[in-house]
DNA sequence: CACAACCTAGACCGATCGGTCAATATTAAC
DNA sequence: GTTAATATTGACCGATCGGTCTAGGTTGTG
């Protein structure tokens, strides 16, 4: 082992701690100053460990998305015997839980999508492709439900996958702004009861 | 008339200018230094027009979700021998225009919820109630629509209204990292291909 | 123990932030 | 023409930004 003390800090706990602070305030909203108090580390510990600020967002941005896209994966995918459309449902449900609450800060993607220029094409490029992800992980699922004839789709699945993305993501944002579950249950309940027919 | 000369400039114009600058960066992310040469003023001069930052965005959110409202109502509501359902259309292909476009910066109010912290209660009550009134616009139209027998809604008007008001926030912000018309234009068209059926 | 490698805390940096103010120029009212 | 009110410019302010670096402490190895 190499001499010297060990970090005195879990770097995942930490970036954990980041992706909090990215989701409440944007990557320019988040200042230095904060990360540094959420995540329990000096700022020579955080510069030396995670680069600068933008590789810090980017590295959250990339363990948060792999977090959303294993969840969206265990919702949809249960055991077996189960139906896919009723992992749909489970996924919806905790969508508008988690949209709905009090202070909820939505969807760090989708909101730190606000905070880079479309000039910034790197971020863009990084950007697009997590959300390529969530698409590609719905799409599948619907087209692995429709061969398994358990719904009637009126579009073609990746139409379906693109406008639940979006649907989401746009929940996500209401959702920062309403305390009210309405708004966020009634938009997204639509995806069961209108895209997701079972095949009579 | 007050002595003094007149002002060089037309708070309009200037306002909106401002509002492209907010909607390209967010809140934040705008300058002063930047609004100030996009609106083509001096610093005093913003200052003493428009207060500080933080009432310059408002009066540019409010002037903005004025138009937006207004824009969406006169897509839905055209001449008297068009039918309601049509003007669903015309609105959808526009917001798949507007969205797709390759440097497009989406919504003003759905990209600056992402600069707002939730415990900014005034900040979030103002673009809450911006969106209500988008989305008791389109309750209303599709209200209208039901009534008059022209389509078979699946879900009440206000739950679909919502979801079309959370799909195209979500759109909008999709459409800023997103140079192609593929994915904008799925989402889009699923509310006219899946909400709204004609009443057979 | 001595040394080297690693950690941490915090002083420090230039730049820029939002915001104010004094100086000057301009123009309507009298 | 004089005056009063307004607009414009640009210098200036303290605070904070993201980022660097020095100083000192800690803990492995030999």
């Amino acid at each position: 082992m190499k001499p010297g003390p060990q970090k005195q800090f879990d770097p995942e706990v930490a970036l954990e701690a980041a992706i909090e602070v990215f989701r409440a305030h944007g990557y320019e909203g988040a200042s230095l100053s904060e990360l540094m108090s959420a995540m329990g580390i000096g700022k020579k510990s955080l510069y030396d460990t995670f680069g600068n600020k933008r590789s810090l967002f980017i590295k959250a941005l990339s363990s948060y998305a792999d977090r959303s896209v294993n969840d969206i994966r265990a919702q949809l995918n249960p055991g077996k015997r189960e139906s896919i459309i009723s992992g749909f449902r489970r996924l919806i449900d905790s969508w508008i839980e988690i949209n709905s609450m009090p202070r909820s800060h939505g969807c760090l993607i989708g909101t730190c999508i606000a905070d880079f220029d479309s000039s910034d094409v790197e971020m863009a490029q990084l950007l697009r492709q997590h959300l390529n992800r969530i698409e590609d992980v719905i799409t599948t699922c619907l087209e692995q439900a429709e061969a398994a004839g358990e719904v009637h789709l009126q579009s073609p699945p990746r139409d379906i996958a693109r406008a639940i993305l979006c649907l989401s993501q746009g929940a996500a944002l209401v959702g920062r702004v309403t305390d009210s579950r309405e708004v966020i249950e009634s938009a997204l309940k639509v995806v069961t009861k209108d895209f997701l027919k079972p095949a009579s």
